[in-house]
DNA sequence: TTCGATGCAAATAGTTTGCATTCTA
DNA sequence: TAGAATGCAAACTATTTGCATCGAA
């Protein structure tokens, strides 16, 4: 599976909610498993697994990465984690059920925008109507230029190659 | 830059009209680098730079995977290749300036279909009123379920999870 | 007290870079 | 014949895995 399946977001307002959930299943919160949960929920931007390890520069305990990995895995086949590949570079990841949160990003200068609600249903269904698939934009972004870079490309302050 | 800026495409009907534009702007034309476009042009599908240095599985001589990475790098600096990402795994390159060919992808089977151009219009347009961008679908594909997983997504065959 | 989770280290995938050599223009 | 491009090897980034140990339930 190239692009790994989207799982039915559980709904968990903050890390508490997280944790129960966790329980539910049968899994075990341990420190290392709060402090994924704790990063993630303590800002809205989606995070790398490295900054998670890091411990958000300091503001949470460090932690091993490759258990970071391991937690971001597991909370996302529970449906608590998604993660976005925003262009380059490594994914990012963050709570699912926090509401929508997909993104526009700007390839000159990589500006990141959520894309609103009313607009996301209609891009939805004007992707049903044309392509009959059921779009979900969660995992990459629309790619394009921002405003102010289109306008500069448009006026030829672009392409400045030799 | 996390997302590379596209390039203006240089319209190229064949590999000696590319061969030509690399001279124009006065890059050499080796044979490794021949052998990039040929393998692009061979085929209408995304390749990986490993596919294109395997000589696309025996059809042509095999190359240097460092080398075709630089000479990919090359070719879309110049508006000739371009490269997708439809999910997890290698980039993708193909010949520029062969029509537009974005993609959407089901993210439960894997299908990857070619979007109309005038769907992708009407999807231009609709992100530009919604979103102030210009939309270009270009690096990544729209992720989504395809109409038979969507159903059976729907019937709940899927989800079956303990 | 058990078995799921951890932490370290090593492996893997994809891509990039350094450098002596080759070959195009 | 100058210097762009090559090919090999080594480095690098992002992620995964093996395994002995630890700790949550």
């Amino acid at each position: 599976m190239t692009v790994s399946p989207t799982v039915a977001p559980v709904i968990a307002p903050d890390v508490e909610a997280a944790v129960a959930a966790l329980r539910d299943r049968g899994l075990r919160v341990s420190a290392a498993r709060r402090l994924v949960l704790e990063a993630l929920y303590a800002t809205g931007d989606p995070l790398t697994a490295e900054q998670i390890a890091d411990g958000l520069a300091g503001r949470l305990p460090k932690s091993d990465l490759a258990s970071v990995y391991r937690n971001l895995e597991t909370l996302e086949e529970v449906g608590l984690v998604r993660h976005v590949h925003l262009g380059h570079g490594p994914g990012r990841y963050l709570a699912a059920g926090a509401g929508s949160r997909e993104y526009v990003v700007c390839e000159r200068c990589d500006k990141v925008e959520r894309i609103e609600d009313d607009a996301l249903a209609e891009l939805r269904s004007v992707v049903r109507e044309r392509t009959g698939f059921t779009a979900r934009f969660s995992h990459f972004p629309i790619v394009g230029l921002c405003p102010a870079c289109a306008t500069a490309a448009a006026s030829g302050l672009d392409e400045a190659r030799a």
